[in-house]
RNA sequence: GGGUAGAUGGCGAAAUUGGCAGACGCGCUAGCCUUAGGAGCUAGUGGGGAAACCCGUGGGGGUUCGAGUCCCCCUCUACCCA
């Protein structure tokens, strides 16, 4: 048989789809088994290689476990609003909408042509009303419990895509979408108090199977910190400085306060001889953007207010200085700066010839004065008062209730994460639901009048004020409390929010009740596998767990955490570059398709190697695993006249050799293939199926000296001659055919379904329950190598039957020639037997 | 600057976790088959050497009978955070 693999899969798809194979009985949550891909941003591309090696493997993975007797829930669904089809739009004029759709479709074709066993019944649009009218419930749950409010606050803006960005979003001070610089601005913004949720978030991840690296960027990311919150008194003034420190215990060693620039008491306290210079390098920090001033190898600069504080432990005047190296958003915007235990501190003091102290001297041994650099370590406090010579941790406690007593202080825990920005100066995404009444203020839209519709015919070019707050019909409303005329938000929200609780909706789409099935999602969450890239570690997978919690303490969900195990593939890049429409190198699969089928292509993409390091794109080895797939069928070929095997196990007493090797070789290759798995190793699965089919046609082969021993031509022709004279058993060779076509079957499922129909088998071969288990007499080796080694260089191998004494197989290796040689003459000092494995023999 | 991964043939990669380094595949070489082949089959393929052997997992040290694997130092690459 010539691999038609066109008509092969073009016929099981169909049939797939026309028998309803993949449907799930969500009344059964038994054996559920959730499994999720990260949904798709249906931009202008059409389907590559990236989206492949995400969802391709991991239906790999749902198929086996259909197989394994779950019941698998696999759905697909897109991330329709968004950025780049509204930059589209403003580049060509099709309306975001029209564009997303056009493409969905070409999308869900594509997807088809993979071979995955999604249900496209279940998807999800985010874009569409039925979606996102529940996107804004969600906000409003959120909003009813206190957890979404509005405030006036600096925020990063684009000034490319003229909008807000959440930190999140600005990677190294640019626009994480089109790499502009960002700007700060101050604007009136919604938000989600995601800080109220750092513990929880914290805590969360050690009940979940993640990547250690995934969640360590989360705790990162949200960076708690215990440490004191201390009152500084101003000379002649009656307003305090706050600061934050995590190192109370080198207050002593404080010699100047810092400010942010843009601290609200700077105006305040700056003496009028130093306001000059203060204006001016305020003005100045303005136009310095983030990274400049967090930058560590950028020189800080700064300059004094001419007004003192004084430190509460030892009542010493201190300068106040304002500098850039301290930021308005984190913290307090204030910090003592300790210059001789903090890097920063020191570098500014040295610049500016503050006072250098130091408080905390190494535990053994003293630092040389003046000091080099800063000594950031714990230690022995010097020059602390009653504190000196107690080590750092007792030092920490004592001052931070020294100054707790004193009222000059409270223990705090601050956290590096900052609430979710989540307004949007753009047009393609969901309205948020709020009405501005002039008499009654800031009114939630009521959810009986949900959704909030995004009006079609919008002028949506950019401008910095929201598109839609040029749509009259849109802006006026009426207020729900009053019945007066009244104006909507006009912002829309970051797509994020729509993305962190797609998982919900899956398995309730069409719902228009409920965002989703109470009953349902109690049963069928969390999701049990979630798949996809790990550039979403601090970004959705964050704002996913965050919302899921919120749900829960709204009483909607009875469950926390909404992604029980999570997988990240690897990246593909291109040349080394991410592959993206921007940059140009986006490699299509469509040759690849048309030159060898979807199943030798998604079978290439698990072959190339680990699943979650992906690699730079290369199709060099794609034959090797089309090669592979036509030798396979060769071989089923070639036994087509063989009947379907009705048995699944044999007493291993009752096989000759040629037999019990074969049938040691399956079962041993059922263990691996099913433990790499599950494990999402695809690539040793495979390696170890081809090293069958290797092993098993050259079993055949000399299991009979043939009486033509030169057998040539293809694999099929070799295999009728030797069907006719090879001494392993029509038995065992239909076994062998039915049970690797098995363990193929989550690989290749075209093939496998045609294969298994070749045989007599009843379709389909992903009707559950089908995989198999290995026969765990059958795996046992009669035999091993031992490999025989003089002064740990190999000097011999042996072949001696499995569990052989150790006093056994050194009678053998002591026999040997070659070890002889090495051995003879020499003083025996030592020998080392590991069973099974290796003998060592240690010579003077 | 900090954190976290990594570095193995010409290439993609394996290695039961301290026990034969390079499985599997690509590519390459030779031969066979073919009107032909970007098809198929057979054999070979880390380097050196005629061989015996020697060398070999980014570099340098160490632990051990034995190290790709464990420890210390260094170089480089990727990601995340400053």
């Amino acid at each position: 048989m010539k691999y038609d693999f066109l008509s092969i899969e073009k016929k099981w798809q169909k049939y797939w789809e026309e028998n309803k194979v993949y449907s799930v009985d969500f009344q059964n949550a038994d054996h559920k088994l959730y499994c999720l891909v990260m949904f798709l941003y249906p931009s202008a591309d059409k389907l590559h290689i990236g989206h492949w090696y995400n969802f391709a493997p991991t239906d790999t993975w749902a198929r086996f476990k259909r197989m394994n007797g779950f019941n698998v829930f696999e759905p697909i669904g897109y991330d329709a609003f968004g950025l780049p089809a509204e930059n589209f739009a403003i580049k060509t004029g099709v309306h975001p909408q029209d564009s997303t759709q056009n493409n969905v479709n070409v999308i869900r074709e594509q997807l088809r042509d993979m071979g995955s066993m999604y249900n496209f019944d279940y998807e999800v649009d985010t874009s569409k009303p039925e979606y996102y009218r529940w996107t804004q419930w969600v906000f409003l749950q959120l909003y009813k419990m206190g957890l979404a409010y509005r405030k006036n606050a600096p925020v990063n803006w684009c000034p490319q895509d003229q909008t807000v960005l959440a930190n999140e979003q600005v990677v190294e001070g640019v626009c994480e979408r089109c790499g502009t610089a960002v700007v700060r601005k101050d604007m009136t913004q919604w938000f989600f108090k995601i800080t109220d949720y750092a513990d929880k978030l914290l805590e969360g991840l050690d009940r979940i199977d993640w990547p250690e690296r995934t969640k360590l960027m989360q705790r990162n990311w949200i960076g708690r910190s215990e440490g004191v919150e201390i009152v500084f008194k101003i000379e002649g003034s009656d307003e305090p400085i706050r600061v934050f420190t995590t190192r109370p215990d080198t207050l002593y060693g404080a010699t100047y306060v810092v400010l942010a620039p843009e601290h609200g008491l700077v105006r305040k306290i700056t003496r009028p001889e130093n306001k000059a210079k203060v204006d001016e390098y305020v003005e100045f920090v303005a136009h310095e953007n983030e990274i400049e001033r967090t930058s560590t190898s950028k020189e800080k600069t700064g300059v004094p207010t001419g007004a003192f504080a004084i430190n509460p432990i030892n009542g010493e005047k201190i300068p106040i200085w304002i500098a850039d190296y301290v930021l308005s958003t984190y913290g307090t915007g204030a910090v003592m700066a300790v210059p001789a235990h903090d890097e920063r501190d020191f570098d500014f003091a040295v610049k500016y010839k503050l006072p250098i102290r130091v408080v905390v001297q190494p535990v053994n041994g003293k630092l040389d004065e003046p000091i080099a650099s800063a000594f950031i370590e714990d230690g022995v406090a010097a020059n602390s008062g009653r504190f000196t010579g107690l080590p750092s941790d007792k030092v920490w406690d004592g001052i931070a209730d020294e100054l707790q007593k004193l009222g000059a202080g409270t223990r705090k825990v601050n956290y590096r994460i900052r609430d979710w920005l989540l307004s949007r100066q753009r047009y393609w995404g969901a309205p948020i639901p709020i009405i501005y009444c002039d008499s009654c203020g800031e009114v939630p839209v009521p959810e009986k009048e949900l959704p909030v519709l995004l009006p079609y015919d919008v002028e949506f070019k950019p401008t910095g004020e929201s598109p839609l707050a040029r749509s009259e019909s849109f802006v006026n409303a009426k207020c729900p409390n009053c019945g007066k005329p009244a104006k909507r938000d006009v912002d829309t929200m970051d797509t994020f929010v729509d993305s962190s609780w797609y998982f919900l909706r899956y398995l309730s789409p069409h719902l228009d009740t409920a965002a989703f099935d109470k009953e349902l999602t109690s049963r069928w969450l969390p999701v049990d596998k979630y798949v996809g890239g790990a550039e979403h570690a601090t970004m959705h997978l964050l704002y996913a767990r965050f919302v899921t919690k919120a749900l829960k303490d709204g009483g909607w969900l009875n469950f926390d955490e909404p992604f029980q195990s999570l997988v990240h593939q690897g990246t593909i890049t291109n040349q080394g570059a991410k592959m993206s429409k921007s940059r140009g190198n986006v490699v299509s699969t469509d040759k690849f398709l048309s030159t060898y089928g979807a199943d030798t292509f998604r079978m290439f993409l698990m072959f190339m190697g680990p699943y979650n390091e992906g690699g730079d794109w290369s199709d060099r080895g794609i034959t090797g695993v089309f090669r592979y797939l036509n030798k396979v069928v060769d071989v089923f070929e070639a036994g087509k006249s063989l009947p379907i095997s009705t048995k699944t196990n044999f007493d291993m007493d009752s096989l000759n050799e040629n037999e019990r090797t074969v049938y040691r070789k399956l079962n041993q290759l059922i263990k691996k293939v099913t433990e790499d798995l599950d494990q999402f190793r695809f690539n040793t699965a495979i390696a170890a199926q081809m090293e069958f089919m290797n092993d098993y046609t050259q079993i055949l082969m000399k299991a009979k000296a043939s009486p033509s021993p030169d057998i040539t031509g293809t694999v099929h022709e070799q295999m009728q001659i030797l069907n006719e004279y090879n001494e392993i058993s029509i038995e065992i060779q239909k076994y062998v055919l039915d049970a690797f076509n098995v363990l193929l079957a989550p690989f290749a499922p075209h093939l496998s379904e045609e294969l298994n129909e070749m045989r007599g088998g009843t379709p389909s071969v992903f009707s559950s329950g089908r995989w198999l288990t290995y026969d765990p007499a059958a795996i046992a080796e009669e035999s091993v190598t031992i490999v025989v080694q003089v002064n740990g260089k190999v000097r011999a191998k042996l072949n001696v039957p499995i569990n052989s004494t150790d006093a056994a197989v050194k009678s053998i290796a002591e026999k040997d020639e070659n070890v002889r040689r090495f051995i003879e003459g020499k003083k025996i000092l030592k020998s080392i037997v590991v069973p099974n494995k290796i003998v060592n023999y240690v010579i003077g």
